[in-house]
DNA sequence: TCTGGGGTCCTAGGACCC
DNA sequence: TCTGGGGTCCTAGGACCC
């Protein structure tokens, strides 16, 4: 582990409240909340009457009366996210996004040009307040984790540096639920064992910790718990899949509406996909009932697609096979992902195989792919399908 | 606390391959 | 004919995050 904390976390106040009361000088100073049936977010003066996320809007109001609703604007939000992410870009090219309102700057390198990571936290903070007019929490540490939990704690509006030394002494008072993969289950769990701090998981041995949450789970939290995160800051993430998904009410649904409501969602992921010249393979239909209860249903693709024309085909595959629990348990969401977006970008060749594992007709298809793009732009060949006519993806590095 | 919309990661069994 | 170890991919569920 580095010597010095040098990762920042950097995490944008109730953004979407602060983008609203940035724009509407009204609602400056006034409990906002941004949502439709449920809160979105909320402004601090909203957050200290116990408005939380994601709360119904009718229970925020009985808690906040004087509160304010506001619909949301996403793409303002997503516009403001920009223009910070530009700020951060422009203190270090080290910058992970986590998402709309959140990334990990790692700034380790920058010392004799920009001065310490508390010196550079400063100005990034005042730099978003200056250019993008919002509020924007840093957290200084030696790990993302501990750096995550320094913004958490730091919240609203501040800075919080966590120094090599101090670390465990930060860390171990917080309660259970400040670790990060400590959820509802989770803290449940670990409260029966009447385990309520991070001191307490630190202390329990690592076997201990298994014995209760399982392998992952277990040696995640007690890791974390010694603020043990080799994770380094990392840059050109690109996200596996792509989603849309709607709600749908208590009553009763009929195949044709469920149906619509699909096709509508389909047409959205798929535009996205387009937009963003993604193409996936794995299609996935995500369904949740009246007792709130969630299954999936998915399928994969031979060749990664983004047309709305074969996703939609797939879903409602899916849709048709799943109908029967649909009708026994009722549906309030219907959802729909595309995943396995990692053939994109790939040249397809349909091989006309007769036999499995033919090498010679993948040795002439190579051929032909090197004669066409030059012999370095190809990488690797993977043959799909176990049987007859495999397409075989070839992928440039 | 009766719950929106967008994601990530982990686990586990079964099919299939060498 | 019966057997092993090591691996990938697919499907499904679950917990968690913002």
């Amino acid at each position: 582990m580095a010597d010095q904390a040098s990762i920042l976390h950097a995490d944008l106040d109730s953004f979407y409240a602060s983008v609203e009361q940035r724009d509407d000088p009204g609602l400056r100073g006034r409990p906002v909340l941004v949502g439709g049936g449920v809160v979105l977010a909320a402004s601090y003066e909203a957050k200290a009457f116990g408005v939380r996320t994601p709360m119904g809007i009718a229970q925020a109001m009985a808690l906040c009366p004087g509160a304010i609703v506001v619909p949301p604007r996403m793409h303002a939000y997503s516009a403001a996210s920009r223009a910070v992410f530009d700020v951060f870009h422009d203190t270090t090219p080290l910058v992970e996004g986590i998402s709309i309102d959140e990334a990990f700057l790692e700034v380790g390198g920058l010392q004799r040009i920009m001065g310490t990571p508390t010196a550079i936290a400063t100005r990034l903070r005042a730099e978003v307040r200056e250019r993008t007019g919002l509020p924007i929490t840093v957290g200084v540490a030696r790990t993302k984790f501990l750096a995550k939990v320094a913004s958490a704690v730091g919240k609203p509006d501040g800075l919080l540096v966590v120094p090599p030394g101090e670390e465990l002494s930060f860390l171990h008072p917080l309660p259970i639920e400040r670790l990060w993969g400590v959820g509802p289950v989770t803290s449940g769990k670990l409260r029966e064992h009447q385990i309520h701090t991070v001191g307490h998981v630190a202390r329990l041995g690592e076997a201990a910790l298994v014995a209760m949450l399982g392998g992952g789970a277990g040696r995640h939290l007690h890791a974390l718990a010694h603020n043990h995160d080799p994770r380094r800051v990392k840059v050109g993430h690109r996200r596996g899949s792509i989603g849309a998904q709607s709600a749908l009410g208590r009553r009763d649904h009929p195949f044709d509406e469920v149906d619509a409501t699909l096709a509508a969602l389909v047409d959205r992921v798929t535009r996205r996909m387009r937009a963003a010249g993604r193409a996936g393979r794995t299609v996935t239909l995500r369904l949740r009932f009246g007792d709130f209860t969630r299954v999936t249903r998915s399928r994969s693709l031979l060749k990664a697609t983004m047309q709305t024309r074969t996703v939609l085909d797939t879903a409602r595959t899916l849709l048709t096979t799943a109908w029967p629990l649909i009708q026994e348990r009722g549906i309030t969401l219907v959802g729909i992902a595309v995943g396995n977006l990692d053939t994109d970008g790939g040249i397809q060749l349909e091989l006309p195989f007769n036999t499995p594992h033919d090498d010679n007709g993948l040795d002439t298809a190579l051929d032909t792919v090197r004669d066409r793009f030059g012999s370095s732009s190809v990488t690797r060949a993977t043959s799909l399908g176990r049987h007859l006519n495999p397409s075989v993806p070839i992928l440039p590095d």
